[in-house]
DNA sequence: GCCCTGACCGCCA
DNA sequence: ATGGCGGCCAGGG
């Protein structure tokens, strides 16, 4: 049934749907981004075996739930642009826990700290 | 089933 | 840099 509630407690098996599949995919590939980093819609996308669908990942971070921890913060835009309104709660939270990581938020656009050799 | 709305993206004016 | 457009395609009214 695609229209199940998540969170399923464990990822991975039982894909009820080809997109509850896709979705887990998704989430497995945001829960393995390394702290400090950062990738776009679309390279999770890409990354999960779903080209062009960048706006799956979108939805699939937002049904996905707290329980599961994911990184959603390292998850941006293209051109490393954070995708929420400028002075929403979700943006200030997530440039909040980027800089955190050691990152720099600049107008929206995360960038590697250049002074300080992450990894 | 039609239509609008998206945590998107690349392209082009 | 800004904005419109088409592509993507699942949810929800």
């Amino acid at each position: 049934m695609a229209s199940r509630r998540y969170p399923r407690k464990q990822l991975l098996p039982d894909a009820g749907s080809r997109d509850d599949a896709a979705m887990e995919e998704i989430w497995l590939v945001v829960a393995a981004l390394p702290r400090g980093e950062v990738a776009t819609y679309g390279q999770v996308a890409e990354a999960a075996g779903l080209p062009g669908r960048a706006r799956l990942v979108g939805r699939a971070l937002k049904a996905s739930d707290e329980s599961l921890h994911l990184p959603w913060h390292r998850v941006v835009g293209a051109g490393n642009r954070i995708v929420f309104p400028p002075r929403s709660a979700a943006f200030r939270e997530q440039a909040r826990r980027l800089r955190g990581e050691g990152l720099r938020v600049i107008n929206g656009r995360v960038h590697r700290d250049s002074k300080r050799p992450s990894r």
